[in-house]
DNA sequence: TTGCAGTTTTAGGTATGCCTAAACCATACT
DNA sequence: AGTATGGTTTAGGCATACCTAAAACTGCAA
């Protein structure tokens, strides 16, 4: 249970990741972060919201910095240099939110955005200080580990909502912050992360939940349900493995 | 005395507005902020670290766009647009380094260069909640005034330390932010905005300043005391106007 | 008044990062 | 095996924002 990665070595922000290369570095990263994924040209293509070819060029680039392993038509992998710098990115990130959120009165479903820039925007010795500042957070706000200073982290090994089994009583631990959607369905009805809900049904590929507590049922759109990942607490043997993915 | 400025109209952050776009109002308006100096081609190029030709171009662009009044080999002027542009660059700078001395215990020496990224990474929003964090603050760290909300400010009318009479009594009011040299020397003598120091000799272009209660001498470079602004006090009238401006 | 020095603009070129359209390759299916 | 499909790369362009070198202008000074 959340094993411990950890990387080595010291901070890798050089001179030549320009904001494009930080940003094709992190959604590398993050489109593997969960679940390990072969990461796809048009994959990075669609979640950067660029052309194939425009990708094919930057990944060559990037090939060149060193940053990824790729050959042609293969699949694109950080070398430990380029996971370096993806997780440089992906601390920045999750600690501007969290600051957001703690200390500027956001929502969580406003932060991602405003973040999404800033991180390209500060230094090395502001990301010290904001983290101390915050008292060396190990969360952001939306259940997301924040590496550290040696670009560690606690990484907990959560499942898709949208995969649990029906009937399983399960903690919301992550939701996707790129999905506002999820982010407000959930500041609606006051589930917060750590709740614990019931899986009680699911239909059409939507997910209805309950909360332990107050016995309503929440129905969130499989889509939804895709941007949540949750701990199982119990699960509820009476098989019936849930909706099948029904993917994109 | 502090005459107050002010600019009606809305936030003029038009999409338009890349980052260059933003340095060069915010630089223009800062040239001729203290002084109401005609800006040159050749001073704005100096002052942005590029070449002639490149503000020929870039001049060219901002009067398509409406933010500046420029005919071939005449000065370059600030439309009202360009001018609420500027207002508002000026604003986030100032509020952000004075969050960062406020809360992020960064110097006052180090903040100008984190606010000169930043500046363009944060939203409307952001620097409205920071605003109301801050108190809405009316002074940065460094003295300068800072636009409110509407753009509108207190613009003290002050002098340059190293034009003001020998034998003067002044107040320190500013200290340009883009001289960390001249904020480290003063924070070195523990010498702050609104400190009263007395002016008691000048030789070879340097500025010789007394602080009134500790009688240490503090010499200061012409380059230095260019980078000062103080109000009078007190001008004993012996005459001699000080080290003329030996400008470059 | 003419010339010259300094400033400004034009001309031509580089680097980054994106695009569409067309060629290419690997794979999966008949 | 043969071919259709779709993901990937190449080819050719565009926009921004720089640069140096050369031409053009202004304004001051002999
Ligand atoms: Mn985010
Ligand atoms: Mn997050
Ligand atoms: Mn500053
Ligand atoms: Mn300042």
């Amino acid at each position: 249970m959340t094993p411990r990665t950890s990387a080595q070595g010291q901070s890798t922000r050089t001179d030549s990741a320009t904001t494009s290369v930080e940003d094709y570095a992190k959604t590398i990263y993050g489109l593997a972060e969960w679940d390990d994924t072969a990461v796809s040209a048009s994959a990075l293509a669609k979640t950067l919201g660029v052309s194939n070819p425009s990708v094919t060029l930057m990944v060559r680039k990037m090939a060149d910095l060193g940053l990824v392993d790729h050959q042609p038509y293969a699949p694109i992998r950080l070398t430990e240099q380029g996971r370096q710098l993806a997780l440089a990115m992906v601390r920045r990130h999750r600690l501007l939110e969290t600051w957001l959120v703690r200390e500027l009165g956001y929502g969580w479903d406003e932060v991602h955005d405003e973040a999404e820039r800033l991180e390209h925007a500060v230094s090395e010795t502001f990301v010290d200080r904001l983290d101390a500042r915050l008292g060396h957070p190990r969360v952001d706000p939306h259940g997301d580990p924040i590496p550290g200073p040696d670009l560690s982290m606690d990484h907990p090994d959560t499942e898709l909502l949208c995969r649990v089994p029906t009937s399983s009583a399960v903690r919301l631990e992550q939701v996707d912050d790129s999905v506002p959607d999820a982010l407000r369905v959930l500041a609606e009805q006051q589930v917060e992360i750590g709740a614990q809900v019931h899986v009680t049904a699911s239909e059409s590929g939507d997910v209805v939940v309950a909360r332990t507590d107050a016995g309503e049922g929440i129905r969130l759109a499989h889509e939804l349900a895709h941007a949540m990942r949750v701990s199982v607490v119990r699960s509820d043997g009476s098989g019936a493995s849930g909706p099948g993915d029904l993917e994109n």
